[in-house]
RNA sequence: GCCGACGUAGCUCAGCUGGUAGAGCACUUCACUCGUAAUGAAGGGGUCCCCGGUUCGAUUCCGGGCGUCGGCUCCA
């Protein structure tokens, strides 16, 4: 009896019956079975996808096959073998550690982890890596198989019950309950266990052979965890690490997240002078005369975005009785979260958000369908009480302003609407050559307003979604409390990602606050609300411009576009001049007459990362030129003052929009 | 909020086992008048995060708080 295997190049494979992926390997060359790590096998009947399996799994026959290994195209070696990683992270630990509980240890982007629950009275920290690392070493320089058992859930059951690894049981139990549920399986019978060494873990799988494959790893971090991500749950420690098949991409890997560091805006927005954070007032920026440049900047292009859509902007009060928040609904869902205030014998909230003021203001006037949509912007100052602990720079933040807008239109409008405020997001981010990834949010557990609202609501933004043909992720459960939204998001200098825009639907909040218009038959009507706003907060979307560019601004958005140098200050007059003329161009610029030396200058001149310095001496004064230096470029040359002006006042000029 | 680490001059950091602190850069002044990434000299600048405790004496040890960093939870 044999068995027949396709090849991904098409040629076929005949093997002795019950051979497997590592016998596979071997029947290619002594090379490949040597540098093989796992399997993909697509089973010959049915259309399930490429499975990738371990090594010494029995071949079904007629399978296609591809022999995977640390050269294989895709992340799959690199989540085999950071998986693996995880595996000998815990063996060190459970040696290290008598009584810790292992929870779960996955692969994810960019490395590894593991979470246990260490014994009464034990805590980690990165001290303690060294040590850990050091058995890791010795198990991976054992190359310790990974052997796979298939055992049944009672048996696997009993044996982490007595080995009182309270996770594994409960994750045990877990997969019988959902196998249960999910109604078009099999009742869960079996199990898998992999072993490598002295360890046992339940784990589905699959493993390269064996731990040899961890060629370089490194534990980079601690940090507490909520099992199962429940906050209401014990907290676990999660050790991170990563790792490669060799040396050299480890530390290629370690270099890059040097250097990402280096576009940290916490550490730019202090280097460029842009914005400062103090103990003070934590969570809030003060802002520095170049910050403050860039942030009026896009405060004005919202503006001037905003008006070419016919929005129209308005100015609400910053602190409301709690009224106001009862009525919509945050008193009950965000009061923790909110900044209060006594006035008098009244109870008033400091605005976390602008819509109710927005509502309220709608109200405050009659409306006639002739004149919806109705578009009320405002960069507004919110207030949130943010947990102290997840405060990051600029992109959490307690106190911040939004490009908000609030558009109050009819039923049938929503869909023009919604997709009118994707387009004016997708322009926006394109004036900075932002990528943003679209998701969707539907209906969270706690939330306000009828089931068939929701349906309605969510069915709108899809259809808008769809019809555009824009690819956006699912969040199921992650929406507004009061209507569904489409967000955009971003990710900073280390693949962290933030919300920026959104496009939020809203049918709850006119029902709350009882908005109507007069319709065309005399009859009041309920208009739709739609919250949105392109950059989010101008804080976070600063932060994240400033890694985006690593601090480097276009030119029309940078705080000193140019800066002119004197060689010496017998020359500062003509540098004064010089100086006067891009200024009088409505240009960003500055003049350095220090008596400091021409290569101090620009030494400096480069450090705060100015486009052009225009350096002016003798040459330059007799002939009535510029020599200029491009940031990071360095001499471009010899222009005639006039020639330079015009030229750099075209430069500077904001792109026209798309 | 939770877990861990950290908190010394504007910034980056040094400071052995407890005896009230130092460097470089930045800043000020003076000299230099300079050609594409640092001229030299002198000087000023510190509630060593805060509050308690131990001690003859605390930046150092202990407790509590606050803040920051990395995660987790949260994010209207």
């Amino acid at each position: 009896m044999s068995l027949t295997v396709t090849l991904p190049d098409g040629n076929t494979l005949e093997l002795p019956d019950g051979a497997s992926g590592a016998d596979a390997a071997a029947a290619i060359g002594a090379g490949l079975a040597r540098a093989a790590l796992a399997i993909e096998v697509t089973h010959p009947e049915g259309a399930e996808a490429a499975e990738l399996r371990d090594l010494a799994r029995p071949l079904p026959d007629g399978a296609h096959i591809a022999i995977l290994t640390a050269k294989s195209a895709g992340e799959e070696p690199l989540r085999l073998i950071r998986h693996d990683a995880a595996h000998v992270l815990a063996t060190a630990v459970m040696e290290l550690y008598p009584g810790v509980k292992i929870s779960i240890g996955p692969a994810i982007e960019g490395g590894f982890y593991y979470d246990f629950d260490f014994p009464e009275g034990v805590s980690i920290s990165a001290e303690d890596f060294s040590a850990i690392e050091e058995r890791m070493r010795a198990h991976v320089k054992a190359g310790e198989p990974f052997a796979r058992e298939d055992v049944s859930v009672a048996h696997a059951r009993e044996r982490f019950v007595a080995e009182r690894q309270d996770y594994k049981v409960e994750l045990i139990d877990d997969l019988v309950r959902d196998a249960a549920a999910s109604g078009n399986h099999e009742p869960l019978e079996t199990v898998s266990l992999y072993t490598n060494g002295p360890f046992t873990d339940l784990c589905r799988g699959p493993h390269a052979p064996t731990t040899a494959t961890v060629g370089a790893f490194k534990l980079q971090s601690v940090a507490g965890a909520y099992w199962r991500g429940d906050s209401t749950r014990p907290m676990l420690t999660r050790i991170y690490g990563t790792a490669f098949p060799n040396k050299a991409q480890l530390q290629e890997h370690l270099e890059l997240i040097e250097r990402a560091k280096e576009r940290d805006h916490r550490k730019l927005g202090r280097e460029l002078a842009l914005f400062h954070f103090s103990d003070i007032s934590p969570g809030a920026a003060f802002w520095l005369p170049a910050g403050t440049g860039i942030y009026n900047s896009l405060v004005a292009l919202s503006r001037e975005m905003n008006t070419a859509r016919d929005y129209t902007e308005v100015k609400t009060p910053l602190i409301y009785d709690a009224e106001l928040w009862k009525t919509s609904g945050h008193w009950g869902k965000y009061r923790e979260n909110m900044f209060t205030v006594q006035v008098e014998e009244r109870e008033m909230g400091v605005k976390p958000m602008n819509c109710p003021g927005h509502a309220y203001l709608f109200k405050s006037q009659r409306h006639s369908y002739r004149e919806l949509p109705v578009r009320y912007s405002e960069p507004g100052l919110l207030h949130r009480n943010e947990a102290s602990g997840v405060l990051h720079g600029l992109l959490r933040v307690r106190h911040f302003a939004q490009d908000d807008a609030h558009i109050f239109c009819t039923e049938e409008q929503v869909q023009q609407e919604v997709a009118s405020c994707l387009e004016q997001a997708f322009e926006t981010y394109a004036m900075f050559d932002l990528d943003v990834r679209l998701e969707l949010s539907t209906r969270p557990e706690q939330r306000i307003g009828s089931d068939e609202m929701w349906d309605r609501a969510e069915g709108k933004l899809t259809s808008v979604l769809d019809e555009r043909g824009l690819e956006y992720e699912l969040n199921p459960g992650d929406g507004a409390f009061y209507g569904p939204k489409i967000d955009m998001h971003m990710t900073d200098s280390l693949g962290r990602s933030w919300q920026l825009g959104t496009v939020q639907l809203d049918y709850s909040m006119p029902e709350r606050f009882d908005l109507s218009y007069t319709g065309a038959d005399n009859a009041e009507h309920r208009p739709v609300m739609i919250h949105r706003a392109a950059f989010g907060s101008y804080e976070r979307f600063i932060g994240i411009m400033i890694e985006h560019y690593g601090g480097e601004f276009p030119l029309w958005l940078t705080p000193q576009q140019a800066i002119v140098l004197t060689v010496s200050d017998r020359f500062n007059e003509y540098g004064a001049r010089v100086h006067e003329r891009l200024r009088s161009q409505g240009l960003r610029a500055e003049l350095d007459d220090r008596g400091e030396s021409i290569g101090r200058k620009i030494r400096e001149a480069e450090l705060r990362k100015i486009p052009y310095m225009l350096i002016v001496g003798e040459r330059e004064q007799e002939q009535g030129s510029v020599s200029l230096r491009r940031h990071r470029v360095g001499d471009a040359g010899s222009f005639s003052l006039d020639e330079m002006v015009a030229q750099l006042a075209g430069e500077c000029a904001r792109p026209a929009k798309p």
